[in-house]
Parts: structure tokens; sequence; C-alpha cells
DNA sequence: TGCCCGATTAACT
DNA sequence: GTTAATCGGGCAA
């Protein structure tokens, strides 16, 4: 059985939880899969939310590492964060990718989607097949409706620039798992150097 | 109060 | 590859 993820497990550096969270099983109601991408945001990131101080809608960001900060992306879609580090460092961790492995039809009924690749290969389609809303901001991620299973064997885990942001976008902080076929983007192939 | 823009997605050409 | 959809947050005035 595999061994669920404690609070002490978000409480590091978002660079050591991100590629450890790779091969994770996140499951809201019963419903999710494979953690195949994440991305890094960090306090100090001038792409975070939390970058330029407390506002009403980062509170969360501020709070105790093992929550979920949720948050509407362009007016039309939900995109779901683990709050890591020490409490006060308002970093965390974006969720943009799921193998999924339970409840697939629920899966596919939500997002009204046969194609089990692209059920959950992106932030906003994670959150419409596992039914993230705001209503989730703020809740622990040790407590139901969340369940978090630690990996259970060795992952491959590549780094890469994050996706769809214009501040700092050239910081690797993305991490997925090496070849998965459930991505929402490949990463850029490593070049040869001249 | 007004204005700009975004950690996106799907449907186009 | 390009673009519409859609709206709250954050900051200037």
């Amino acid at each position: 059985m595999p061994k669920r993820l404690s609070r002490a497990f978000f409480s590091r550096s978002v660079h050591e939880v991100a590629p450890d969270l790779i091969g994770a099983t996140l499951l809201v109601n019963g419903v999710g899969g494979r953690l195949v991408e994440v991305e890094a945001y960090h306090h100090t990131d001038p792409a975070a939310h939390s970058f330029r101080g407390p506002t009403p809608r980062n509170t969360v960001m501020f709070g105790p590492p093992g929550y979920a900060y949720v948050y509407r992306s362009y007016g039309i879609h939900w995109c779901l964060n683990f709050v890591c580090e020490p409490i006060g460092s308002a970093s965390a961790v974006l969720v943009r990718a799921i193998e999924p492995t339970a409840g697939l039809a629920a899966m596919r009924r939500r997002r009204d989607l046969a194609e089990v690749r692209l059920l959950c290969s992106g932030p906003g389609r994670v959150c419409e097949a596992l039914r993230i809303t705001g209503a989730h901001c703020g809740l622990p991620l040790d407590a139901p409706p969340f369940e978090i299973f630690a990996r259970t064997g060795p992952v491959g885990v590549v780094a890469g620039p994050r996706i769809g942001i214009t501040k700092a976008a050239d910081l690797p902080w993305r991490y997925g798992e090496k070849g998965s076929r459930f991505l929402s983007k490949p990463f850029p192939v490593a070049k040869r150097s001249a």
C-alpha cells in the first residue's frame, strides 16, 4: 500500500518537492492519477502570484505548507497548487498534468471527452477532470476530498522552462516524467553543444 | 473607477 | 500558427 504524503513532505524547498511529486498519485474524491508534470513557483520569482506580497487571492500561499491554493485562470479555468516550504515563504507547486488511473468514466463525463491522453494534460484540464474549484482553495491535502500517495518506484524526471509565462520565462522550473504521453507539452530536446 | 493582462484551452486557418 | 472566449486581480488615477 503506497504511503500517504505528510504535511512534512511539503515543508521543503519547492525545488525538492516538485521533482519528488512526479510519479505520486493525486486523488480527489477517489478520482485522479499519477502526477506527471508540475511547476515550481518561489516567492522570490517574478512569475509567482506571491511575488508582490499578500493579497486576498494569494493569502493561502502565505499560510502553512500542505494546503491547496486554487486560482482562476483567464476567467475561465481553475488551476491547482500545493503550498510548500515553511510557513510564510509563499511558495507553491502548480499541478500541470496527470496520467489518469482512477475514475476514468467520471473524468470522461466531466470533460465530455473520450481521449484519455487529453483528459488531464494541462492545469485547467486537471481541475475540470477532478472537479477542483475555488471551493477547494485553503483545504489541507492530507484530508478528504484529497488523497496524495508517494510514488512506489523509481521515476525518470526531466526539467525545463515553464509554460505560458512571460516573467522569468527562462527558469527551468517545470518538472515532468521522462517520456510520459500525458504531458501538456513535450519537454525541449536536449541540444548537443556546438 | 477604469484599464490591462494573465501559471489556458479549443477551435480555427 | 493564430485567435476568441471570458473575468477577476492588481495597480494607476
